[in-house]
DNA sequence: ATGCCGTGGAAACCACGA
């Protein structure tokens, strides 16, 4: 089974390019975020056309999840995280997929930093943090995929120093990722790729993808139920290159044995 | 070192992203 995530940065904007990427690489699980479209104004049929299964938590303007399937039947499990307020932002999405829990979030941004915004994003770290261990507790095979909006250390960054004070690299920022890592849950690109610099994102600006200025903020936390089952991972970093294309590329793990 | 670009939504600019 392979399970991709991509920040897509706007569903409709993106459909080209999406469909494309889908039909060129055909994973069996997508996780996307940054929809960036209200619920009524997902493009459902072009995705079922595409000959995915879809479940999707949209919101207007700003942030939006989904998870398509293409071989398995999909069954939506929950929307938003456990004590969330019900008019949240939309920034979790969880489905079962032939046995497997999967759990697509968009992490919130957090600068400037300091401010609401970064006080938020430590806020929803704790709540997440609160649900994942009852998830590692629970001993069912667990993907959380997404936008976590947190460089874990400084391999993960082009010129790690330039970030220091942003929210995405902050230490509180950091520890949660490496909290993350400590309750059980496995990075899946730093288990098979340790050393190497890899990246998922590259700003719109200053040539970044050119230049390969990028950073890895789109990762893929494995349960030890599952951890086992990993043989591969990738960055599609080509689609970056591609018209009217997102800032982040598809990130994908293989797994055998689903 | 910086929203210089991209997107959506409302309004002919602004909020937001990372």
């Amino acid at each position: 089974m392979k399970v991709a995530t991509y920040n897509v940065n706007g569903i409709n904007a993106r459909l080209p390019v999406l469909l494309r990427w889908l039909e060129q690489t055909a994973p069996d699980v997508v996780c996307l975020q940054e929809l960036k479209a209200p619920q009524e104004k997902f493009p459902e049929q072009a995705i079922l056309d595409a000959g995915y299964q879809v479940v999707w938590h949209g919101q207007k303007s700003w942030n939006g999840v989904a998870i398509l399937s293409r071989t398995a039947e999909i069954t939506e499990v929950k929307r938003g995280l456990p004590g969330e307020p019900e008019d949240s932002p939309s920034r979790y999405i969880e489905a079962k997929i032939n046995g497997v829990l999967i759990g697509c979030l968009y992490l919130p941004n957090g600068n400037p930093v300091p401010g609401p915004k970064f006080e938020y994003k430590l806020e929803w770290i704790e709540r997440f943090k609160v649900y994942t261990a009852e998830l590692i507790a629970s001993g069912i095979p667990v993907i959380l995929a997404g936008d976590y909006n947190i460089i874990p250390t400084e391999l993960d960054a082009y010129k790690a120093e330039r970030w220091v004070e942003d929210a995405l690299f902050r230490p509180e920022s950091r520890e949660a990722f490496k909290a993350l890592t400590s309750q059980g849950w496995t990075d899946a690109v730093r288990k098979i790729h340790p050393e190497e610099r890899i990246y998922t994102y590259w700003d719109y600006f200053r040539n970044a993808y050119g230049r390969d200025a990028g950073l890895r903020i789109d990762h893929f936390l494995l349960s030890p139920s599952i951890v086992n089952q990993l043989a591969a991972c990738g960055v599609d970093r080509d689609v970056r290159g591609w018209e009217k294309t997102s800032d982040h590329g598809p990130v994908w793990i293989q797994l055998e044995g689903y």
